[in-house]
DNA sequence: CGGTAGGTTGATTGAGATCAATGGCCGTGG
DNA sequence: CCACGGCCATTGATCTCAATCAACCTACCG
């Protein structure tokens, strides 16, 4: 991963590189690359919102802890993904965002992009865009039975997670308690239903490896 | 209702009067107000975006009507809330919203308020923390009790809906069935959960009105 | 190589869906 | 004004799916 190399996620307006007089290339939006290790924190509940992070590589999972001290899950990110849209209102990271995998991230200061957002007004109707497209990201999968929700989830994992083969194959960054706390369900029940959709011929699953052997299937089981 | 009063919305600084020679009063940004009845829509899924929407008065529902056609309502908006953030990225509504009760409106045009926002750069953080707000909204209510839900949605209506006294009284604008559907539950469900927490001494139900008797029970059930 | 977290599978239970019947409210039209 | 019809709400009986509790297995890591 270079340091320098232009973004091609969607903050590459922002991020266009230039050739200097030294021949090293400059972005227009100041970032820094960071790494994280396995459980490690990018963000914490309620310390003071100052950047945004797109992930580069890895997953990581965000999530608040409710009044009996149980995790809840509301999202899972992946490469290319933007974090921190969510805590600019609050003025502080109303969640916590731990590495599920070894993750690089672009750092970007959010008073920075502001400013830079003013010297660019041409860019601002693609700014609110980018925070209005994660809006459409609420979901309605309380409604859906566990094999509907299980379903959809294999499919847009398939899609957005690093190194999936779209519609064939992906390793899952999360455990099946991970899986379970975001889809609202048990671990025991997210087994159940991976071995029901294997035994159906739809899925090959071995522990964190899936293998979406009939995505017509698997698509049709997810409404 | 005054056309020509100042907001008191979230929109209050795009919308400052100042009185102009002849002593009437002028908004800063353009808006027009609109009245609609019962069941008529605001905007449909799919049209072309085109207008932001601020409830003056009255109550909607937004939904989608998923491939069996079933209606899947999202969210309720009441007085002094923005209908229109979530179809920003699309270019086009991605819900349908109809008025549950005699509704009116203030109606801004999104490209309106681009131009005005480019010459007001202060504002830039302003707007941006008015979406970002919204994704805040995101609930994890799939996996609380049937009770826990309607509990949570009684106290939350009590605040936001219009005429309603906090935490003590309110006169519902949708029925049973837009209920459980907004929270995943069935009509009946909704109806034995409200009675059973009025055989509990918690709320008085009489078809759309609802008084809480006692809140810091019902605050309790809610989680 | 042993310990532990993660994963699978089985038995039982329970919350809420579903199916069904009844009653009340309200708008419409005679 | 009242009668009718439709919608809405309520309540009961039954069923189903996922949670819970429990046992066991397997991969991985120090």
């Amino acid at each position: 991963m270079n340091n320098n190399a232009p973004c091609n996620c969607s903050f590459m307006p922002f991020c266009k590189t230039k050739l200097s007089n030294n021949q090293t290339p400059d972005t227009l939006l100041a970032t820094r690359t960071r790494h994280f290790v396995r459980n490690q924190a990018l963000c914490v509940l309620n310390d003071k919102f100052q950047n945004i992070y797109i992930i580069k590589k890895g997953a990581v999972k965000a999530y608040q802890v409710d009044r009996n001290g149980n995790e809840r899950i509301h999202a899972f990110y992946f490469a290319g993904e933007t974090i921190g849209y969510r805590s600019i209102h609050a003025g502080h990271y109303i969640s916590t965002v731990v590495a599920l995998t070894s993750t690089v991230v672009c750092e970007l200061s959010y008073d920075h992009l502001i400013d830079f957002l003013k010297t660019k007004p041409e860019l601002y109707n693609y700014i609110l865009a980018l925070v209005s497209k994660q809006l459409g990201k609420m979901s309605f999968m309380d409604v859906a039975s566990a094999e509907q929700r299980i379903a959809a989830m294999l499919i847009d994992l398939s899609i957005r997670a690093e190194g999936a083969i779209p519609m064939r194959e992906l390793t899952l960054p999360m455990n099946r308690q991970d899986m379970g706390n975001y889809l609202g369900l048990t671990a025991e029940t997210v087994s159940r239903i991976l071995s029901r959709l294997q035994k159906n011929d739809i899925i090959e699953a071995e522990r964190k490896f899936i293998r979406i052997t009939n995505p017509q299937k698997l698509q049709q089981l997810a409404q």
